[in-house]
DNA sequence: ATGAAAGCGCTAACAC
DNA sequence: GTGTTAGCGCTTTCAT
């Protein structure tokens, strides 16, 4: 049984291969009858184009690449990729266009991948995890390959954007933190070459003015749960850890309790992301949700116009928000009848 | 600027593109002096063949794909997912092969998404979500594309297939409940349509032995709200839930919380899935771990080996862990001292 | 061990 | 409005 192909569906509606083709793509006017006819005898066949040959002829593969250059133990646990994958299908699903996903071990991997991607498999990339003075970028830029930048990138790309404003959450919560009364707010961020991590840390020193505690972590549980222990291990401890992420944040709550610390009594917390189970916790963790979806839908847009020859512009999904809980919560702005402090299961050697 | 091609690099290294083609494939001997020619040149040339004009030439994608037919939502909050394809990355990478990842809204979309994968984008699927007799089994066998089944699929289907026993757990935690003093113990499952709830939920009945109360969520917040709901009114009300998974569970749990109950003391609550927050809520949510990557890897793996022309087999990963944790611990099994019921933030109208 | 040439299944000029 | 034909950039017989 050999498939069956463009020049079988020609025979059987009894026209030529470019009259199917067009009947089919609308490229050229077709009259009502002959199309009705090639429809029906695709139908009838259960024929549908071949991509790869579509891809060969038309050059353009109908298809947009992710390549995720992170560790899988990262993937595993972040709330923002599987959201922001969501939306982006959500705006390519309608028009056929697939998703290729791949993920590299290293940056020979990786640039061999944008190479390859270039090469047929792919008509767009859209780049995560943005770092400063990202060498994606101009290697994209040689491949000639339409690109959506996601995320804060200040240096010129020629390249389409994504941007949120991280900077204003931060600064809404140091100023809640500071009107609750902590003077020692420290911050323990991501890596710092991310471009989002650095907006964050940037707008925490910036709201600090000078006396700032910043400790550079790399969203892992295990480097939340090292640097809250060396902030708190400081002669003059912190009293409140604005954390870069939910999975940093909630390590290091485990760490503080651990300690005989009561949350936020002691110690107030916030998170980034927030994660779907970040509410439930106890204590609620303060974190800023981000609508992941919102912006993999603006990528795949305006990579989409992109790969159509549209120029490059840059768009500012506003969609930051503080959640304050009772991570954060002070005795000052709670009346402690209603919110008992949760009583310590500790932890310490007895 | 024309891309360069095959041919560019065969007059670069003064061969014939048949040499070209074969020094990269090794798909005949060639020498080494030729060989190395040929490297040099493409290196020189930065020149990566065309995955569009191969896959043309060799009706060989490298690419595998997944149809994800779930709501936005769902795929946003699941746990699973990420990890799974963490786990099939990590065997696809070494092998260029790229994963072709594609979310339709209806069966329509999906049927029309196997056809056009079958024809030219992909040598294999990955089918998650298996129902009871899916109609995707037969159409993919139609279509005649290598398939992997990931879950306990019953019926024959010819392909291969990833299955974990989710029985065990199960029992496991109805055992336990049982032996803490549990006698109204309820399930609030996944669509039973779907075979992995369906096994949850049949592993349930059978250990309760005829007195099972039993509820059919679908996955969501709020379907583990309205069911927890419905099973704390019943007045021979439960006072152990099983959840099929983490999300209903916590939904569940604050639910109960917001009734005035407290969990463990008053409602014994377990999960499915263990989503990397799980153990850090509090109560600790006791649930059930799966390792998603290691059925991703095996999934790919068995995969590959279909693509290649193997015989289909069933590979049973067992995986699947109970985690205790204090969501489930009663007096009987901790002294109360240790772990006091955690105070109730009471949301009850006063 | 290498070269020449015939496709793979489509699309897009170019005719008419 | 429809047919003819020449590629798209590879791989793979078939020769040599």
């Amino acid at each position: 049984m050999t498939r069956t192909t463009i020049a079988d569906v020609a025979r059987e509606a009894g026209v030529t291969k470019a009259t199917v083709s067009h009947a089919l793509s609308g490229n050229r006017p077709i009259s009502d009858e002959t199309r009705s006819k090639v429809l029906a005898a695709a139908e009838r066949l259960n024929w549908v184009p071949s991509q790869s040959a579509r891809a060969l002829a038309t050059s353009r593969a109908n298809a947009i690449a992710v390549v995720l250059a992170r560790d899988p133990e990262v993937i595993a646990n972040d709330s923002f990729f599987p959201a922001f994958i969501a939306g982006v299908e959500s705006v390519l699903a309608p028009t056929e266009t697939a998703l290729i996903l791949q993920v590299v071990p290293d940056r020979a991997a990786e640039e061999r991948a944008y190479r390859a991607l270039s090469r047929g498999r792919a008509d767009g990339a859209l780049l995560l995890d943005l770092r400063t003075d990202d060498w994606r970028v101009p290697l994209l830029g040689e491949l000639n390959l339409p690109t959506v930048l996601v995320g804060a990138y200040d240096q010129p790309s020629g390249f389409s954007c994504v941007r949120t404003d991280d900077a204003a959450p931060v600064r809404e919560i140091v100023a809640r933190l500071r009107a609750d009364g902590h003077e020692r707010i420290a911050h323990v961020s991501g890596p710092l070459d991310y471009v989002h991590s650095k907006a964050r840390a940037d707008a925490y020193v910036d709201a600090m003015g000078g006396d700032s505690l910043l400790r550079e972590g790399d969203f892992t549980a295990s480097s939340g749960r090292a640097l809250t222990a060396e902030l708190l291990a400081l002669p003059d401890r912190p009293s409140a850890i604005l954390y870069s992420n939910d999975t940093m944040a909630i390590a290091g709550l485990s760490y503080a309790r651990s300690q005989g610390l009561s949350v936020p009594r002691d110690l107030a917390i916030s998170g980034f992301d927030d994660d779907h189970l970040s509410a439930h916790l106890s204590p609620a963790l303060t974190s800023v949700s981000s609508d992941p979806a919102a912006r993999g839908r603006a990528a795949a847009r305006l990579l989409r116009e992109g790969i159509l020859g549209a120029e490059p512009r840059t768009e500012l999904v506003d969609c930051n928000v503080v959640h304050f809980r009772e991570s954060t919560e002070s005795a000052a702005s709670t009346p402690p009848a209603s919110t008992p402090a949760p009583p310590e299961v500790s932890r310490r050697t007895p």
